[in-house]
DNA sequence: AAGTGGTCTAGACCACTTG
DNA sequence: AAGTGGTCTAGACCACTTG
């Protein structure tokens, strides 16, 4: 049938726990390299006298710790980190935007990555949460331009941009292309000069949408980053709700002990 | 023996992802609420004629995608969303550490819990990484600072501060108490009069380490946020290497759109 | 064709919590 | 004492990748 030995359930640590930490001690130390693959489930199946799902169940702990990612059919390989993007955002300057190039094009110019972005523009009624960041009535219609930008094919950020459309009506804002100068130039040359952003950084594990739309492995981490855009009559003008991927990305923020 | 339907692997989608995807649907619909248990796994393997295996797969799944927690022996409950933090960062001001308070104490404060810090202070010679980013050389001896925060006795940040052991030799930033101005405020009195900080956030799962610190469950996401300090003369004089924990804290920055 | 990771069944036992 | 989540075994089959 199906015992033989039984099992002890936590004698001194669980067959499992063991096999991850020597698996990832081995990682650790260069043994296995990002990468390179991992000795094969019948290989650690014998190696260490135990079940396959025994063995499953220490491979799905280095997945969500991060170690590895699996290949059906392939292996098991050491993840290779990601190139890290690191985002100045104090840069968000008017001479950057000015120039006449989003954030995200010239990011990627910058590490040398193929940029793409798909771009999505519709309209709805404010909910409760945009309509109090907006300061505007809830059921107030708003202009939402909503992104998915991939670096050399591979989404890897999630923006929707919410603004009021009593400020984009008739401006390039409710096209799919606002043109050269992007959002924020559109929004300084209708009168809208930006003054400031708050933005506010969180984490979380990716849901279930996002997993889809950035291809990613059940528990992988964002960042969830809400930045709203004040014009210099304290107007917020703006409220874009991103998400980044979170092994891709590092957010770099400077500011002055005053 | 071991069969009797085999299974299909991939007929349209896999059980274990329907049952979760049914839990999922019924916590969002708000049919199981926050600190709620779900059905048992015996029961669950009733109603959907699976084996137990099948149902721990979708609870495993609804535990990395932070949906439940597992307390065993007792149940499986829909997660508590914990208070979140609010730390506006620029709020960093001198005046508030003239003040007198380190700003873990000041937002516990604010946030109404009862904080706890526990300090322990070595010295030890500087790695590449933080002579790099101290503009020292490796080997340099630094004063290191390590922290454990926790709010109403649960763990949910740790910090590690060094600084060059040239700056900090008799102060009391070397003892565990620093006096009630903080460190900064010993740095200040020291002649290394802050200017401005650096802070760069990413997120990754926890470590080994970092879950038994912060007792979290793996997969867990923590917010990793190195703060750098520069005096008025630009040199650095501290980096902080911080570890949050994921779902309790936002971070708010606010800067100008120059 | 051979090998791989993933999923599944049926049954067992453990430490733990709950009433 | 009864119930719970977690882990384990032994065996099966699937879709997929690799040479």
């Amino acid at each position: 049938m199906a015992e033989e030995r039984g099992n002890q359930a936590e004698g001194s640590e669980q067959p499992y726990r063991r096999i991850a930490a020597d698996l990832r001690t081995a990682i650790e130390q260069g043994e296995y390299r990002p990468g390179h693959q991992l000795p094969s489930g019948s290989a650690l199946m014998k190696r260490y006298d135990v079940a396959r799902q025994t063995v499953q169940n220490a491979i799905d702990l280095l997945r969500v710790e991060g170690w590895v990612v699996s290949r059906p059919g392939a292996g098991v390989f050491v993840r290779d980190r990601p190139v890290v993007q690191r985002l100045s955002r104090n840069r968000l300057s008017r001479e950057t935007r000015q120039a006449g190039r989003g954030a995200f094009l010239a990011d990627a110019e910058a590490s040398g990555f193929t940029p793409a972005v798909e771009v999505v523009v519709r309209f709805e009624p404010a909910g409760e949460r945009i309509a109090d960041a907006l300061d505007i009535e809830a059921g107030d219609e708003v202009t939402v331009r909503q992104r998915i930008m991939s670096a050399d094919g591979q989404p890897v950020q999630l923006a929707v941009s919410r603004l009021p459309r009593s400020i984009t009506a008739g401006t390039a804002i409710e096209q799919d292309n606002p043109g050269p100068t992007g959002i924020y130039g559109v929004l300084d040359e209708a009168g809208h000069t930006l003054d400031h952003f708050v933005e506010s950084v969180s984490t979380r594990p990716a849901t279930q949408q996002e997993l889809t739309a950035l291809r990613l492995a059940p528990g992988t981490p964002v960042l969830a980053v809400t930045r709203v855009a004040y014009d210099s009559t304290g107007r917020p003008v703006e409220i874009n709700d991103m998400v980044l991927v979170g092994d891709r990305y590092e957010l770099v923020y400077e500011f002055a002990a005053t």
